[in-house]
RNA sequence: GUGGUUGUAGCUCAGUUGGUUAGAGCGUCGGCUUGUGGUGCCGAAGGUCGCGGGUUCGAGACCCGUCAGCCACCCCA
């Protein structure tokens, strides 16, 4: 039996997250889910694990399904698997339920992916991502990007790449693969141990970040170069649509993403402030075939996932989006051990004042002083000689103005209408 | 999964060529006569030196293993 040092502790590349900084995630999905919204997504929320097909279907070169797949049998017998990724379990929810096409959604959901921590890389991340199910058109490809590069934008980050590709369709796909790995092969001594994976999945090879191979892969045949009529046309109009919104964008012909589902348009942004290998906050891209691949109707589809953690690095990084300051209005202190200060309390919470309290019949000192740590704007006091009167103290927290005092009973009026007047 | 690096109180870190009861700052708690916070002064709690083994008369310091964080590869958000 392991120790409990070992054992009682949040999972290998895991994190807990505590107030206050907690309170940054409320933000940023408040945001999201706010701008989501805006754009006519609506939330779809799906079980947290799906059956080990569903991530199967991704793709059997896919290593965040190959190798790095939280899987079990569960007591039932099924073979079930921790999400390993967001769009999978949307389209799976697409094929089951057939919704009205174009189908709108937005997550927020964890991820788990069994692999090497680091900064920025966790075996269970957070990703907020949209999707949009059963249409073609170039112009939901722009509203995709246009919805996940705004919301950085509101988050306060402005140091974002956007980095724009297309796969092509299946047809080019292939001939592409074809062309890749010849070129490969007259490099084998260069690739060396690498050889087998350049094989199996030639694409793989083009955005590695091996300095040695830098000039192979700059010299590699470019994927733009066997783009078919139609997809050169798509790509092309995905770009005008961009730049009509004044959406900067740079072509980078040897992002391919790691998911074999993808097809056409591809996207990821990158933080200038990361400069660790850790720097996508966001990527997404076009996935016309999974839902027919998933045995449903033919659904031509886009999407992105961003993760909450990255993002949050590349907002430390930046200096943007500070802990938020204490929402708290009120606290109240006891000064005679008054039946009234829980009554008091309830009031003012029930109003739709933020209010806290200190327990366990501290000294007066050390209420006032857990009332200046908390943040609060106002100490409100009871007292005996206020509460012979029918009155309360109110002192003010971050102020020099004087105490003053106000009637028991509009105490709670009182302090919405000057929380209201002047939200500080 | 591969390679590298780090690991001392809740946090940030000291700890001299291995040598007695392991330190500081911040934070926490308490006190400075019990009705007024943020500053000040005093005090306290809090550490199996990540864990296990080894070398040694003696290990927080050295060696091996292991776990965890971090870095690179890989992959990706």
């Amino acid at each position: 039996m392991p120790a409990d040092r070992d054992v009682m502790r949040a999972p290998k590349g895991m994190l807990d997250v505590l107030p206050p900084e907690s309170a940054r995630w409320i933000d940023v999905i408040t945001r999201f889910a706010s701008r989501a919204e805006r754009f006519g997504y609506g939330l779809l929320l799906t079980p947290i694990v799906d059956h080990y097909e569903v991530f199967a279907r991704v793709g059997a070169t896919t290593d965040v399904v190959r190798k790095q797949m939280y899987d079990f049998v569960d007591r039932g017998g099924r073979r079930l698997a921790l999400r390993p990724e967001g769009t999978a379990p949307v389209v799976r929810a697409y094929v089951q339920h057939r919704p009205p096409t174009p189908w709108k959604v937005w997550y927020l959901a964890p991820n788990f992916r069994a692999e090497q921590p680091q900064a920025g890389r966790y075996r269970q991340h957070w990703q907020l991502g949209a999707e949009v199910i059963g249409i073609d058109d170039p112009d939901v490809d722009v509203e995709i990007i246009e919805l996940l590069w705004g919301f950085y934008g509101e988050l306060g980050l402005s140091d974002v790449r956007l980095l724009v590709n297309s796969m092509g369709d299946a047809e080019t796909r292939g001939r592409y693969r074809e062309v890749l790995l010849a070129y490969w092969r007259a490099h084998e001594t260069l690739l060396g141990a690498e050889m087998e994976r350049a094989e199996a999945n030639p694409l793989r090879i083009l955005d590695s970040k091996r300095s040695d191979w830098l000039d192979m892969l700059e010299r590699a045949p470019q994927l733009g170069e066997y783009l078919s009529d139609a997809s050169a046309a798509h790509f092309e109009r995905v770009q005008e649509g961009l730049q009509a919104l004044g959406i900067a964008f740079e072509i980078a012909p040897r992002l391919v993403r790691g998911f074999d589902y993808y097809t056409s348009t591809v996207f990821e942004l990158a933080s200038g402030a990361l400069d660790a290998a850790q720097n996508a906050i966001g990527g997404g891209g076009r996935y016309d075939r999974l839902a027919q691949e998933m045995g449903g109707p033919a659904a031509p589809s886009i999407g992105f996932g961003s993760g909450i953690e990255r993002l949050l690095l590349a907002c430390d990084a930046e200096g943007v989006l500070p802990v938020p300051a204490t929402q708290l209005d009120a606290f109240v202190i006891d000064l005679v051990g008054v039946a009234d200060t829980a009554r008091l309390l309830a009031e003012l919470r029930e109003s739709g004042l933020a209010a806290d309290r200190a327990y366990g019949g501290r000294s007066t000192k050390k209420q006032f002083a857990a009332a200046g740590r908390s943040g609060a704007r106002w100490a409100v006091i009871i007292g005996a000689d206020e509460a012979k009167r029918g009155v309360v103290a109110v002192k003010f927290l971050r102020s020099e103005q004087p105490q003053c005092e106000v009637r028991r009973e509009e105490i709670a009026a009182w302090l919405r209408t000057r929380k209201d007047e002047a939200p500080t």
